[in-house]
DNA sequence: CCTCAAATTGTGATCGTTCACAAACGGAAT
DNA sequence: ATTCCGTTTGTGAACGATCACAATTTGAGG
């Protein structure tokens, strides 16, 4: 009837099974030394009484919080908010995160920070002091802001840095960008592409840099120059047309360009289609991230896939295996995929050089 | 040096300050009766070592957990991620919760929750036990989810339905629906449409009927008939295709649609497209959602913008703000608004009726 | 100067769980 | 049987904050 709602804790399970509350504690965390049979019974008790330890209780008296905070980009999400184009990371992050949290009995917590702030340390000291989550997981570019890690580090915090090889504290994970870039310019030059342009990320990213080298390593390897093909965009729209512009007015030649992000991406085939070009018949173009956007474009856009959930999911496992030790410094690589829509074609024919 | 790193608490404040801890406390949630000398004199100490209270402890001994938790459907966020396809609900849904929790001292956390599991119960107890939060913000479809309301009425919670006019406990936030289906459809009329198709969602979303509502509504008031005009899909892009191929077998004379997602427009709009069918010029296409997608369609379609981040701001204020008493069933509305893109145009010229 | 209520400050108990340690139990070796 | 040690269970303190209430100060009025 109108019973008073009243939280069931572990004394109540303790009653109920008829044990003391550490033996309860021991179930919860399967604690060892613990005869079967008593745990079961007590197991059933939980069961009954439908209850669930309070994560708040557990941090206070143990060492653990049970929580990993995720942080993400606070203006760069704004931004792309307001024009309505979602960078898609926290949607990812949050899939990858969450699920592989809660596998653990853990639970994931989103940050909003802006890098670019000054009071980033007093924002994010804020957070992990009201929170004292027990990993966090910093994704571009807070994974090469030193504020940032050094702050963690100091505080002993265990943290994963997405797409950053910067040395230094914490686990590092990186999505294969460069290998990634590789296998774009690769199959670029397999479909007879010999003017292949990249439009890079600024440099203050690390993975703009990696995603340069494979394109450079492919290009090497297939014995192709890249003179005059490189221009550096800032990942966002407007920043990928100039480039795509600058590049095509410079050469004439390019019958293909690899954008590093997909805003930059859709700004080159705009640029393409004011210019009367085909795509793919007259250029081929292939983009970074693989946002649900590039499926709905026409033509669907060939894209790298970074694989950012699965990325989050390792580094979540990683922090939660070492929680309590800060043994520093694991490198992880997954690896991103190609995938080809309609916006790569073979290389169109042309007068030959040499005949 | 080698100082371990130990954290700042209530009691460090109190000495710094020279008061007792209970004055700190005072000073740190606004309590009256503090004179505003020692006030500053507390705040001057709270500043100088950075001092920021656990949410832990405050949940341990106060009443309240300072948290709002916010449901996501998981199998839906699951299935679309699988297709690249985001719903970009959970990023809105953090732009909006996320900075208006922390401007109250508040933090957001995301479940994602599967509706149509069994143990929609134990899933969303077990959270609700773990985290106590002082407030659930539920979206479509677990806002008409009779489960998952009856459980957080029977604990107390005070929770926000969005999208739901189903009566019960709980404040209920709507996004316009009705209205925004009205403007659309009254838009199209405007431009000389007098066969204007809708592809509604599912009937299991009170959504659906509001929108259908809100077009039969304007489309009465234009003296134009709705006959055969109506298609339900299941918001998917295979149904929106289904959908469009029976409107358009069946209504040769149809020249403008409203479809009730993004990606069933995109569907009618490559349905128009197999059949030759120029949109905007034979063929003028609405839709609902505006997720960043359909700026980069060709042609970019005009969309009902969905205010989600805005809607999930209001429900947090209105959570945090009753979140002692639980005060029922406000109603509160944010209107949706109509952004024109290039897919809407006039009434292709035809012969007319009677001359 | 004294009284008394209101305003201000301080004290001990409490929330739900784990930690460190103590107690009881069990079986093998003496 | 006795001793001993490892396994299993129980006990009191602690975490960091708030709550309810007690103690003290303040200021106006008599």
């Amino acid at each position: 009837m109108a019973r008073v709602r009243k939280t069931v804790t572990i004394r109540d399970v303790a009653e109920e099974a008829g044990v003391s509350l550490q033996t309860v504690s021991r179930v919860i965390n399967g604690g060892p030394n613990v005869r079967p049979q008593l745990r079961e019974k007590v197991q059933a008790a939980i069961d009954r009484l439908g209850y669930v330890p309070s994560l708040a209780a557990q941090r206070m008296s143990g060492s653990r919080s049970y929580i990993i905070l995720a942080i993400n980009d606070r203006e760069r999400t704004l931004a792309d908010w307001r024009d309505r184009m979602g960078t898609d990371w926290v949607d990812q992050m949050l899939l990858g995160g969450i699920l592989t949290c809660s596998k653990h009995g853990y639970r994931m917590m989103v940050e909003l920070v802006d890098t670019h702030s000054d009071h980033v340390e007093r924002e994010l000291g804020a957070a992990l002091s009201a929170l004292q989550p027990d990993g966090v997981i910093l994704t571009p570019p807070h994974s090469e802001n030193p504020l940032i890690t050094d702050l963690l580090a100091h505080r002993g915090i265990p943290f994963a840095r997405i797409g950053s090889d910067a040395p230094g504290a914490g686990i590092r994970l990186t999505m294969g960008d460069e290998g990634a870039a590789h296998l774009a310019t690769a199959r670029l030059a397999e479909l007879g592409h010999r003017r292949i342009a990249m439009i890079a990320g600024p440099s203050s990213y690390s993975l703009s840099g990696w995603r340069i080298e494979g394109w450079r390593r492919a290009l090497v390897e297939a014995g192709l120059g890249h003179e005059g093909l490189l221009e550096v965009g800032d990942f966002g729209y407007e920043s990928g047309a100039r480039a795509a512009r600058v590049l095509l007015d410079r050469n004439p030649d390019c019958t293909a360009i690899i954008a590093s992000s997909d805003q930059m991406a859709l700004a080159a085939l705009e640029v393409a289609r004011e210019r009367g070009l085909d795509v793919p018949r007259d250029l081929s173009l292939i983009s970074f991230d693989n946002t649900p956007i590039v499926r709905f474009t026409q033509p669907p856009l060939t894209a790298i896939d970074q694989p950012i959930a699965e990325t989050v999911s390792r580094a979540v496992e990683q922090l939660i295996a070492r929680s309590p030790k800060t043994d520093e410094s694991a490198v992880i690589e997954v690896a991103a995929a190609l995938v080809e829509r309609a916006s790569t074609a073979p290389a169109p024919a042309k007068t030959p050089d040499h005949g």
